[in-house]
DNA sequence: ATGAAAGCGCTAACAG
DNA sequence: CTGTTAGCGCTTTCAT
């Protein structure tokens, strides 16, 4: 391995007019610094990150934790904050939780001492042990991704608004009663999205009706799997509701596949709305209309508050909560509401 | 932070005694260790991984070069490679490479003396370029997952056998004409899957016939995605084929699409099989039968073929090339084939 | 069995 | 602008 001392006997100066060169470029004179850079690059010299950081006090990491990488959602998270970090020079130590709370405070703690801060995905933790978590950070910083806690830097999609959306394009196609099928009653996201349902659905509609033209029922927590839109589905349409959004692709997945078992169709019978827009909502048949954000730009922005911070080192600025906006994707999972008593009986 | 000093002041030894306890427990007196044990835990101890490494020569880090993290088949692998890492108590730096081959040389480079070692998932490299790279490896050790080379140890799936399966199935079926429909022709697993069609396919069926009863026609190079199955279908309807084997269930079911859409029922009029077994293939309609391995498992063998070789120090162990079982999911994309001549035109 | 001391590779004062 | 000098936190001889 090639160090600094190789470099400098090389070029013939010392190691540490070889560190600066290479790191403060702007304390060299630049003969010497082209000098030196060209040396470096011919003995394939790599600055050692743990040494480096080791001296500095900083260590050229970021940290993230992810309940579970399997799932597109984190993928594409991942994926963005991966991205960015290497663009700015860190490398990343992935964590996936595994979907338990406690192994998601373990490893967050080690990462915080570990590396200059974390990126924290959809915690699953409450409030409060999320607090306590990250509450004396000192050094290390922390940004929340999917999740809002009071004196925490987080990125989040605006929820409420494409919920809103997704409402409002069911109202427009006619449909005058809207079922939500919620996620994990812990889910942050769950919260928003059911507020912003409520808010579009108390609201007035386009027609301007002066009252509220739509009936929202709201159900209970089911499982964010497919599984969880399977169970649903009978409740769903036993409330006599003409659309449903679910908490998210993959419940919506669910979802159709019980309603077409049944004999209803999609979006014939009934329309169905997803929540991330994930690439299952492009394979779903049909494919499935839903609210979406760009994650990789989600995870990316993460990033760039974390460097932020990092760089301001003292002087911290204030807490920044970046929201990112939700649009929504219209594909063949929704329609025109059926007249009442339309809807075909059980076929096949 | 607290660090070795605190720990040794407040337990009344020295530094090194404690370092020892921590990491030596045999050279320590039982009372005297778990008296720092318990000090250590008290105060919140955690050793710092870069200071540990700089010292002793490692890490604590293992690096994982893929070349996409939204490929579900990569996530997965990514699952495994981290849960077990972290049992072996190392960090894991996960890097995507983003399909491209530069990035992939780059930063595996970069990993190979930043890490104790690094697991590099179907490299996009081809062998010249990957020997190159993995060639003077000298203190870190690199395994290879999906992908075989001379001198490097790997952890591959038993495709060919898996495609043996998935075309014996399909012969069981009644299916005498199957194509395949293939993945880029740098892809080494496109080869193996050729291979073990072909093998299957001239073998002998289980009826004992005497001679191969099955045609394989084999279709070029298509992009392994959605929409390259959707491209391939046409054609492989062209060949007379009444069953498809795909590169992976994307293609398979960019296939299906392709082919409802022009009318074909899959299973009734074609049968599509696809690769991977990833979570596209319960989710697609119908479900897709797939040829899978558990990718979890290949990660986690990929991680302690690395953990071995660090462990054996000097004297490395042979090059192992671990093969891991595939099998054949067989769900609801396959069927009997059609009698000739009875396939329905076009419906819709 | 334990302590003292010497660095790992690098950066950050501190002097020139 | 550049060289010298201390260490960062830890492990590991080398003594004892």
């Amino acid at each position: 391995v090639v160090t600094v001392h190789d470099v400098a006997r090389a070029s013939g100066v010392s190691i540490s007019t070889v560190s600066r060169a290479l790191t403060s470029p702007l304390l060299v004179a630049a003969a010497t610094r082209e000098r030196v850079t060209r040396v470096a690059a011919e003995l394939g010299y790599r600055p050692n990150r743990a040494a480096a950081g080791l001296r500095a006090g900083r260590t050229g990491t970021l940290g993230l934790v992810v309940p579970d990488l399997e799932n597109p959602y984190f993928a594409s998270v991942t994926k963005g904050v991966q991205s960015r970090a290497r663009a700015a020079g860190f490398g990343v130590f992935v964590v996936d939780a595994e979907e338990e709370p406690d192994r998601e405070g373990v490893e967050t703690r080690a990462l915080l001492e570990q590396t200059d801060g974390v990126v924290l995905a959809s915690p699953r933790a409450d409030d409060e042990a999320l607090a306590a978590l990250l509450g004396g950070v000192p050094r290390s910083a922390a940004v929340l991704v999917n999740r809002e806690l009071d004196g925490v830097p987080s990125v989040v999609a605006d929820d409420v608004t494409g919920a809103a959306l997704a409402l409002d394009h069911l109202r427009s196609l006619g449909h005058r009663r809207v079922v939500y099928v919620g996620g994990p009653a812990t889910s942050w996201s769950d919260r928003r999205r059911r507020e912003g349902l409520r808010a579009a659905a108390s609201a007035e509609g386009r027609g301007g009706r002066g009252a509220s033209d739509v009936d929202l029922v709201e159900l209970g927590a089911f499982r964010p799997q497919v599984a969880g839109g399977y169970s649903a589905a009978d409740l769903a349409l036993g409330t006599g509701a003409t659309a449903v959004v679910a908490y998210n692709d993959l419940v919506a997945v669910g979802l159709v596949e019980r309603l077409r078992a049944r004999g209803v169709d999609v979006p014939g019978d009934v329309s169905v709305v997803g929540f991330d827009d994930t690439f299952v909502a492009t394979l779903a048949s049909p494919p499935l209309t839903s609210v979406g954000t760009d994650l990789r730009a989600v995870g990316a922005a993460a990033v760039d508050l974390l460097v932020a911070r990092l760089a301001a080192g003292g002087e911290q600025p204030e807490v920044e909560r970046v929201v990112r906006p939700t649009e929504l994707v219209v594909r063949g999972s929704t329609g025109p509401a059926r007249a009442v008593g339309q809807r075909a009986g059980a076929r096949r």
